[in-house]
DNA sequence: CTTCGTGCAAAATTTTTGCACGTTC
DNA sequence: GAACGTGCAAAAATTTTGCACGAAG
């Protein structure tokens, strides 16, 4: 874990930093967050943490393989540590719920695209739909958006 | 076609205005393109319209369903017409070259997800990954992004 | 003529960048 | 002590919003 983050960034010559630690620290604790949920998660904790600063160390973090980012949601991307084993996301359009699901869900879909060549990058994945409690409570046509229904609502 | 905007705008109550003509015409010529490119190709023989107008009109565009959007890169939505028949896409992260789909490559994940009650929105689904001619040009290690990458290019 | 849509300008977000100073190795 | 990282402030880039005027039905 943080000897992880020590030795990775030894070995590229990068440097071990209070920031670094906390920032790798609050993905681990959030599960999934964006760069800004971030910032709050560790200024939580010390007050002087520079959001330039979350952008970046995400940035080598992500390079050092310890975080990685997908986008579950129309806005920002979010963060998650690959310390959790290797999971696609399904996101709920309506009550906006993250499951995870084990990457066998996909392996015939990364199987089909493997004959062509194509290797897909699993852990990126972001599923959307409508999720078993969304679907029962409030049944909607297919094809809405969640800016229509949004729209509908307001 | 544009009937079909007109037919489904006026069953909203909603105006056939040049604009979203235009608009709509320009995602269907570009196949895939962010709010951006496509206030570009409207201004290419138009001169005035407005980038808020491009943000509204795809908006109501997707409502009426005539277009979606998914996210093809890690930056802006890019929209698409629903015209074309319902495809998955897989983005190139490497060269960022886009191939589209047929739905049934992602059946299996469908069903497996539905027996949990979960719907996937096929149509928004974007498959990250690596295509054949950039896998074999330049082997990479795994786990590698799209920013790190672009680091350690520059 | 009534309601809706657009352009414009300003604001709100989110992310990036340059630079001087402080820290790590 | 040399190189790297951070905070800060400003800049970019993207998207949203309020409003008055023009256009559609």
């Amino acid at each position: 874990m943080s000897d992880d983050l020590a030795a990775r960034l030894r070995k590229q010559g990068l440097r071990l930093t209070p920031q670094r630690q906390l920032i790798l620290r609050a993905v681990e604790e959030l599960g999934h967050a964006t760069p800004d949920e971030v910032l709050a998660h560790v200024r939580s904790q010390v007050s002087s943490v520079n959001a330039s600063t979350v952008y970046r160390t995400l940035e080598v973090l992500e390079e050092l393989g310890l975080v990685r980012h997908t986008h579950l949601s129309d806005r920002a991307p979010t963060y998650h540590s690959t310390r959790e084993h290797e999971h696609v996301h399904a996101v709920c359009r309506r009550c906006h719920a993250v499951r995870s699901y084990d990457p066998a869900v996909v392996a015939p879909l990364v199987a089909a695209l493997g004959e062509d060549g194509f290797t897909v990058d699993v852990g990126h994945l972001a599923i959307f739909g409508l999720c078993a409690d969304c679907a029962s409570e409030d049944p909607r046509a297919p094809g809405e958006t969640e800016a229509s229904s949004a729209r509908l609502r307001g």
